[in-house]
DNA sequence: TTTTGCTGTTAAAAAAAGTTAAGCCAAACG
DNA sequence: CGTTTGGCTTAACTTTTTTTAACAGCAAAA
């Protein structure tokens, strides 16, 4: 996730607010917490939010009145309600509103957390696609493609040769670590793995070294470090 | 909506399995009901659906294995478990799956059909795919009627030729796992079915190849990957 | 310096996948 | 009924990709 998720949390009970707060922050989660509908829903209106949750009864403005609110500015947030009453009329009127989902209380952090997770992964689907093209030194490369556009024609990268040098790319001028790089690509970072990579890493400095500029470094006992000088 | 949509509900319980077949069905859905987790998954290979309500319990096969082994085929089909245990594990345990939502029997029809209406209004932005009507790089294909038109007429693909091509092209640049699809299209995983495989991922190369924009990327030791560039 | 453990490199072996053709079986046809 | 046909599997052979082996070199520790 490049953008941590903006988080508007209105709760009125100080403990539980505070707690959630914690909680979702720890999680990585941008979270603003407001005490009352009316402060969340002017939050809402001064900066735009990735995700609510609001408890449906508090005082000023209870969470069914400022989800309706918000729907009417923002079709598409996804709003989560919290509620002490499990009653079912309730929470037809909450999904009725356009929420996402209803969680009675009490609850587990692990399941809200949960939830909030189902739900962000159909939403955020819009996030940004990986570019397709990439430059390292002279050497034109498509990850996507596992193409190499070298001097003498294109070389079709075989899946192991691409991953290691999609990782060795994406962490220039950083130590890769041996042993995270063979979980990733191997997963296993037993001995032969290791020598595997080994020859992999031979194979892509003969692809590269038309380029001399490029240069995959070894740092003995730690890894393998990508410069283009 | 032009169409229905279209739902796989898998409940091992006579009665239950009946009320809630009948009760979606006069919601306007079109509901297909197994038995058990294994039935489930055959009806789910054999024509896709747009949503999917699981039993947890269920003989023969459960509902997260079931699960389980159609997010290898689908990544994106919302599922939704129902179960008589609201034990905590479970829950997060079918959430870490891919699950939508997870409710807790005893629950009214009407918030079944109001959680299953909220998902629906995320996913369904995206849904028209499942229209007769594909166009994969410059050609035509109607997985329906298992119709490929090609620069020099229309071919009738055979009953593997199409769920094959299906399978990939729902899973456009992505991993289809090779072990997931032979049990999906083959019902078990063995070395022959394998080659047997591998020879019709040669037909369909053959096929598609009048249009050099797409290709069918072999992932050593993982599966293919549909690429439209 | 010597030893020990990593790494560089090349070649051989093994495993996976590509391809083509032959074999098998059931449904359709004469 | 025997024959043909179409769809799928199995077999055989090839190529590609990955792993393992073998040996040489080099860096850090002893």
């Amino acid at each position: 996730m490049n953008q941590k998720v903006s988080l508007l949390l209105a709760e009125d009970d100080e403990n539980l607010g505070q707690l959630l707060h914690t909680f979702l922050k720890t999680k990585g989660f941008e979270v603003e917490l407001a005490r009352n509908g009316k402060i969340a829903f002017e939050k809402f209106t001064a900066s735009s939010f990735d995700f609510c949750i609001f408890d449906v009864m508090m005082p000023v403005m209870d969470g069914f009145t400022l989800a309706k609110e918000i729907r009417e500015i923002d079709r598409k947030v996804p709003i989560l309600f919290l509620t002490a009453k499990a009653m079912k009329e309730d929470k037809l009127e909450g999904f009725a509103i356009g929420a996402d989902d209803y969680l009675a209380k009490p609850f587990s952090m692990e399941e809200l957390l949960a939830r909030i997770t189902a739900i962000l992964r159909r939403v955020e689907v819009k996030s940004t696609e990986d570019a397709a093209h990439l430059k390292i030194g002279k050497i034109n490369y498509e990850p996507e493609l596992r193409l190499l556009h070298l001097e003498d024609g294109t070389k079709k990268l075989t899946t192991k040769e691409n991953q290691l040098l999609q990782l060795l790319v994406k962490n220039e001028n950083e130590i890769l670590d041996r042993q995270a790089t063979l979980r990733a690509i191997w997963g296993d970072d037993n001995y032969f793995n290791g020598r595997s990579m080994d020859v992999y890493i031979a194979k892509l400095r003969k692809l590269l070294k038309e380029d001399p500029a490029i240069e995959i470094m070894n740092v003995h006992g730690k890894g393998f470090k990508f410069i283009v000088k």
